[in-house]
DNA sequence: TGGGGTCCT
DNA sequence: AGGACCC
């Protein structure tokens, strides 16, 4: 039996540079050198922005009225979200990081940790990757290694903040000198896991900075503060004490909701809205090959506004486990005519599946004749979705499904600076021009 | 800023 | 179930 001590473990943390921005530049080279700003649903606000923007101190979260003179100006370019794009750029990162480690969890859309554990050369490691992510995918990263993730976190960070390392950073161990400096400056609320509660809590404890956090008595820290805390303290340290989860297990629930651009109180554009999101629900639900025994329909008013208020969820056991989009929209919808109620003016709509459990063939009834004839309907039923998700998986999204929505609907999202979706949908892939 | 998640109590 | 934290 091979013993491998914790003090080998080197976990490295790859984190794409402003990553929607970079997408939006893979596709529209016009955009690269340029101030560049992704904004929320909606288009409410600034959510991501490349270099050139955050040195022209526009912040994060940055209401769009504020800079659209700026855009108008030809200043900075702005870019509605494109979730097709990035979630597709992001699996392209994701796919050349694999070929560098084992051990690879696909920690956020534009962040992985990677198990570099028993590696000759971690450096070399992570010039490799910073050389090759760009090279096939036109996304730049950057990457911090160190025994604990919490460390690689801090690494990460210095890779990208300190020119001179060229977006890599690496600590072989929690006490090299560099990195116990860095410590003593970093702000207890700026270590990850730590946010604005917990920062505050252990202030008022005298424990301000990472390095203080990690110096201070694991039990006292359980005791005042919790397990987090305490392992966040230990990793710190350098004691590898998150696991790397690079199988994570299959969704539980699943829940697609959106904020509408206008409010609506019409049951029309609800029912079309809970379709919608019944609908792109149930591809995720297939794509993982489940079943959903439940569903959950909610609805909601602005509460920001001064007006009648109306929060309503209401779950509902489905008679069979199904993945079948047209029984759950139909159940979705009935569900929804029990919670709406005239005179509000509903601001978000969403569908929940729950408890969903692995697929399996329809359970069989008592009668032999009942048994033959349900088995063919779900086998045509399965046979359909299939298609369909083919068909969407290969033409683009919302390609095809069940009824229409309004090109304009209320519930739709505002999107007026999207890009084109340049991988998912045939009719707006780039076009290359040579003479 | 808002639509997803996770983990812990 | 709700809180806290994350991206």
């Amino acid at each position: 039996m091979s013993f491998i001590p914790c003090d080998t473990s080197m976990i490295a943390l790859v984190d794409c540079n402003d990553f929607y921005a970079s997408c939006e530049r893979v596709f529209d080279p016009r955009l690269i050198g340029r101030p560049v700003g992704v904004l929320s649903n909606n288009d409410g606000c600034i959510i991501a922005r490349s270099a050139e923007l955050k040195a022209m101190n526009i912040e994060m979260g940055t209401p769009l009225f504020q800079i659209q003179a700026l855009e108008r100006k030809g200043c900075i370019a702005l870019r509605s979200s494109n979730y097709a794009l990035y979630g597709d750029l992001s699996a392209r990162v994701m796919q050349i990081l694999d070929e560098f480690s084992p051990g690879v969890e696909r920690y956020s859309i534009d962040e992985a940790f990677l198990d570099l554990a028993g590696m000759q050369s971690p450096e070399e490691i992570c010039r490799q990757i910073v050389h090759k992510v760009p090279v096939y995918t036109g996304i730049p990263v950057s990457v911090g290694a160190a025994p604990s993730k919490t460390l690689a976190k801090v690494a990460s960070h210095l890779a990208k903040k300190q020119a001179g390392r060229k977006g890599i950073c690496v600590f072989h161990s929690a006490n090299d000198p560099e990195l116990i400096n860095w410590l003593n400056t970093l702000a207890i609320e700026h270590i990850w896991g730590i946010g604005k509660r917990l920062g505050r809590k252990l202030r008022q404890h005298g424990i301000e900075t990472a390095l203080q956090l990690r110096e201070a008595d694991h039990n006292w820290l359980k005791r005042h503060f919790s397990v987090p805390v305490k392992r966040t303290a230990m990793e710190l340290n350098g004691t590898n004490c998150l696991t790397l989860d690079d199988t994570p297990d299959p969704r539980q629930n699943i829940m697609c909701s959106r904020s509408f651009q206008k409010a609506t109180n019409s049951l029309t554009d609800l029912k079309e809205a809970i379709r919608f999101h019944a609908q792109t629900a149930c591809q995720k639900l297939r794509k993982q090959n489940g079943l959903a025994q439940a569903i959950l329909v909610s609805v909601r008013t602005n509460s920001h506004r001064f007006e009648p208020q109306h929060k309503e969820a209401r779950a509902w056991a489905l008679p069979v486990a199904s993945d079948d989009s047209a029984l759950i929209i139909r159940y979705a919808q009935e569900q929804l005519e029990q919670i709406w109620q005239p005179g509000f003016r509903y601001r978000k709509a969403g569908v929940m599946l729950l408890d969903i459990i692995p697929w399996r063939p329809m359970q069989l009834g008592l009668f032999e004749h009942q048994q033959k004839e349900k088995k063919d309907q779900e086998h045509k039923r399965r046979n359909l979705m299939h298609t369909l998700d083919k068909l969407n998986d290969r033409i683009g999204r919302d390609a095809i499904g069940f009824g229409l929505s309004r090109e304009q609907a209320d519930w739709k999202m505002k999107m007026a600076y999207r890009s084109p979706r340049y991988t998912t949908c045939w009719n707006e892939i780039p076009v290359v021009k040579a003479n």
